[in-house]
DNA sequence: GGCGGACCCGGAACCGGTTCCATCGTCAAC
DNA sequence: GTTGACGATGGAACCGGTTCCGGGTCCGCC
């Protein structure tokens, strides 16, 4: 393997000029330039990071942590950040971890402490202050996608917001029979990404029995009252439900709530496209047509909502993975990136896309 | 930061004993190793693995090159790559690249030619002569899993047998009309893992009415004759149609299918699990009852081939991944696996799996 | 008692780059 | 005709480990 001192040596020049000429630091005559960059390319030569990275600090390298990659949402976060980091000139080292367990500790110990990333992007993970100060400490920027929690860059859709929306174009069909199928963990993590669009579901619900209520006094229910039980005794029947985040466990779910004909809600806000893919094989195995009998509404914009006519609330994971990686790219001081960043604090876009899922209560 | 010269400082010894009493090597007395180690811990050292490769040669870091992440097989290979590459103490880089494209070239004569990496895992990509050449000249290990070619370790299912055991399966159960949506480059590539798969529909096609013929005299129809219209016109009527290997694409090819009373094949062989949901889809929208009207058979066993009552030819991505790794760390010489592994030339295991959507063609 | 070898350890070279500092030549400004 | 700024270049230190080599000790064996 041909090392820069060979380049130097075919070139007629010390190594420091050769390592001027080939990195573009620093002044070099545009003669010798040629020379040097003639030569290396004579030879092969190409440069070890190591060698670099040691003296530099720098290693053109991130990590990412993310719980899955096999599902839609992350999958499609993760080719839209490793196509972004490559056109910079990065490498993507992938730490594919469970939420918890002895795993997530060994990454963050000692995989990541180790110098081998220059930043670290997080999905979908809340950081213990533990992890945070670790990482800090040896000067790694954070940037997280999704979750909670603070003290590094987030990027996150506005998710109560979200949840109100959906709930809301429910409402404004007439529908007074509404199910939420939210992610686990709904409850017990509030400000989770379930728990928060529980949470919006729970504004729309509580806004629209006060407006129903205006004049006739206060039927606002506690909202507390949510987990598996009503709540709301109003005008509008509201119910939430955990279900695991994937189709089998909206088919489940949907198969509970749509079984019992008298309880039987008009329509399902599902926390995920792939939830409402669940549910709608699930009212379709019941006998159910959608939307005459049941209005389905769910989040993400999946490939396949199309194929499922599924009215839905857009939200780009390819698109969130680029923007990581360029707030994490600005945090390093890297490349002039194009456009200003939009504010860091506000919200992603999100965008209601109506499709044949949803109609008018009939009832 | 702490350097390994502070830990030798504290400890009382030199760098070079240090340095063995942290990795293990050379011979250092257990109590001095001890009080390395504690001097270590108390100030929170760290090796960088950056100056410890560019000594030795290794990185512990391995590519890996996959065209996508967002689907099922790729997603659940990746983790099973992931999780046992973490084990060993190895990282992970990703190249997540289109199968042909400038992203490649660079992919490979920039990244992966570097010393980042001590071997490849390369994934359904059919490496060129001047890539492996590119990087057998750097001594990476290179590893295969799917796709064709040779000049490497290869791991792969024998894509053949799948599809002769699928279309058997159908047969044996009387149907006499059968339809193979096969994968996108099924005959352009007669050595990719489509073609292969419809190959094995041929073989199974072709013995079926030679057998039927017996006696009768060489009903036998030549083989060469797919690509989309029919092939054979004894006692099986067989068609091959391309598609996308996705939902949406079996849906669409379903549709134009199914769509015809009059040609509409009663078994369908999907080249996948996802072409097979997208199909089921078509059928229920055609109002066509599975599996009354209509058998159909995918290969993978996908995570919700069970809620499709999918009848289906399992493989296992997720132990593939971990195989490949295996194979990777052997051939790296690094730590005494376990068990031998299954010799390298003979095809990984697949199962037939019989749930609901196969049944005895009725007409 | 002498000797070979295993064990333990320190000094120093080395991996392959980057960068600080010094030197030298050139040219514009005073 | 100096002075000084600047461009171009080379020498050498340095990043943080690993490993070679050599010296010293202790033990077993002839």
């Amino acid at each position: 393997m041909p090392a820069i001192s060979d380049v130097a040596r075919l070139a007629g020049v010390s190594k420091a000029t050769a390592s001027r000429a080939l990195s573009g630091r620093g002044h070099v005559a545009e003669q010798t330039r040629l020379r040097v960059v003639q030569a290396a390319s004579e030879i092969g030569y190409i440069a070890s990071p190591d060698a670099a990275s040691l003296v530099t600090g720098r290693t053109k390298n991130v990590g990412v942590v993310i719980p899955f990659v096999n599902s839609w949402f992350f999958g499609e976060m993760l080719e839209g950040i490793e196509r972004t980091l490559l056109g910079a000139g990065y490498d993507l080292t992938l730490y594919n971890l469970p939420v918890s367990g002895p795993a997530r500790a060994r990454v963050f110990d000692f995989f990541l402490a180790r110098k081998r990333v220059d930043a670290v992007i997080v999905i979908a993970v809340d950081l213990t202050e533990h992890e945070v100060r670790g990482l800090e400490r040896r000067e790694k920027p954070i940037v997280c996608v999704g979750g909670s929690g603070d003290a590094t860059a987030r990027l996150s859709i506005d998710d109560r917001a979200v949840g109100l929306l959906a709930t809301e174009h429910l409402l404004h069909l007439g529908h007074t029979r509404i199910a939420h199928l939210a992610g686990i963990g709904a409850t017990r993590h509030p400000s989770g990404v379930p728990g928060l669009r529980a949470a919006g579901f729970r504004d729309a619900v509580d806004a629209a029995e006060a407006a129903g209520a205006t004049g006739v006094g206060g039927g606002r229910s506690p909202s507390g009252a949510i987990g598996s039980g009503a709540i709301g005794s109003g005008p509008i029947e509201a119910i939430v439900v955990e279900t695991e985040m994937s189709m089998p466990g909206g088919f489940e779910a949907g198969l509970q709530l749509l079984g019992h004909p008298a309880h039987r809600p008009t329509a399902v806000f599902a926390a995920t496209d792939e939830i409402a893919f669940g549910v709608i094989r699930a009212a379709e195995r019941l006998g159910l047509s959608i939307p005459r009998d049941l209005s389905v509404i769910g989040v993400d914009d999946h490939e396949h909502a199309a194929l499922f006519d599924l009215t839905t609330i857009a939200q780009t994971p390819a698109e969130q993975g680029r923007l990581a990686v360029e707030v994490a790219l600005r945090m390093l001081g890297d490349a002039a990136l194009p456009d200003p960043l939009p504010d860091s604090g506000a919200p992603l876009a999100t965008r209601l896309v109506v499709r044949g899922s949803t109609a008018r209560a009939t009832a």
